[in-house]
DNA sequence: CAAACAGTTCGGCCACCATCGAACTGTTCT
DNA sequence: AGAACAGTTCGATGGTGGCCGAACTGTTTG
């Protein structure tokens, strides 16, 4: 019976701590140098060099390089995909002290996951949509409904040309502090690069936060019928 | 920024080829004692007994006390989800000796892949309710078509209470060996169960295969217009 | 009650690996 | 050219953890 797969070598890569704190990072999306990643896990760049290529080894991180730089980012969507599946199963005792204790309004209230937008602003965002009726969710099954191919469109997203992706359209991602969901794949993507690009949303210059600029404000109100404050207050609740 | 989940501590779990190799048999959804584990996982009941106590205490596993034996089982479909992402990326280098050597007919061709159908009757089974119309795939998306309702429910599948279930209706799970897509989620779980139930599949005694029996085989031919042998050949491709 | 058996705890052994200081390669800037 | 800097390799050190033999608890069977 050779046939099982070697998932401790991957669990592996994943199964310390200072590795770990790297690839979380990363999980923006973005891509850093190997000193940045350095710093973030607070280690020596040596150590640091030794991790990354246990990352590279594995498959979970690729590498750009660039002049004296060296860039990594996440190697694919699966990786984020099982990123995502352990942070779910490790927050248990985390979630008791998730109280935000530095009074950060909205910052810390929308952060991006990996290539979309989660947080309360995620989470918001999806019963919105749904609320509107332009998309469906019937458990943690989600569809784009008629009205929403057309609201999505007007948006500037080109939702006939993300159906014939390979990558799911719409996905439910569970998010790890909020514990509720958020919307995900190709179309959840589509979402943030827009909101981003439209000038709605802007990233801090590093880490995961993302910041709704004034602009973001008043399309909010007029696409989504929302106000900020409906986003920062955690009433709200959907069985 | 206390914002980071202890991935790493779930990973360290998984970290351990003997851990994996338990985990990893209890894949097919069942549960199974300290011993047979220890047995499986080539070690002595001491060392399995320490490892089991290590998967308990991360959740990955849930004890069931019967009389001296102690029955092991998966804790949650997301620790299933967890495992599924871990072998696809693990299975990298494996894929390339992935010949079957023992001509082992349609046996190792079928699996339970935690509570569905998986292998390459997984795989032809997907792929002939597409082209029945009773599902419709949008890249990785999946959902059940009007006739495809009628078709689960004259196979004695209650659809329509799967669909208020929290867990996702359908779902593509890519197989770490056929690399290919099979039908998961509640309504892939509900087929497997009512195979088993209506006699057309039959579990090994131990481990993940599954066998079609003869009144399968009538019973694929009739509802799915497929022959065995076209379960058998590798042949027939889908982009 | 005694024997058999599932599961556990304890103790000692050994291998692996995360860490950092020091020293090296190669690129960029002045 | 020379200084500054990103990234790397090497070697030494210390901690962690997997493994088994031996001995223990508790349940089932004869």
């Amino acid at each position: 019976m050779n046939l099982e797969p070697n998932i401790h070598i991957v669990a592996s890569a994943l199964a310390d701590r200072s590795r770990a704190r790297m690839v979380f990072a990363l999980m923006d999306g973005r891509a850093y140098t190997a000193k940045e990643l350095a710093y973030t896990a607070e280690i020596t760049p040596q150590t640091a060099s030794a991790h990354l290529k246990v990352l590279e080894r594995e498959g979970l991180v690729a590498p750009l390089k660039s002049g004296r730089n060296k860039y990594l980012r996440l190697a694919s969507p699966e990786v984020a995909q099982l990123i995502e599946s352990l942070s779910l199963l490790s927050s248990a005792e985390h979630v008791r002290r998730a109280k935000p204790r530095g009074a950060t309004p909205a910052m810390l209230e929308a952060r991006s996951c990996y290539d979309h937008i989660a947080g309360r602003l995620g989470v918001v965002l999806l019963e919105r949509l749904c609320a509107l009726g332009h998309l469906e969710r019937r458990g943690d099954d989600l569809s784009v409904t008629a009205s929403g191919e057309d609201f999505f469109t007007d948006l500037g997203i080109d939702v006939a040309g993300l159906k014939s992706l390979k990558r799911p359209l719409t996905r439910c991602c569970l998010d790890w502090t909020e514990r509720r969901h958020h919307l995900a794949g190709s179309l959840g993507a589509a979402v943030m690069t827009q909101f981003l690009k439209a000038g709605w949303l802007a990233r801090e210059r590093s880490g995961r936060a993302l910041l709704v600029t004034p602009e973001g404000e008043s399309a909010l109100t007029e696409h989504f019928g929302l106000s900020l404050s409906e986003v920062e207050s955690p009433d709200a609740l959907t069985a």
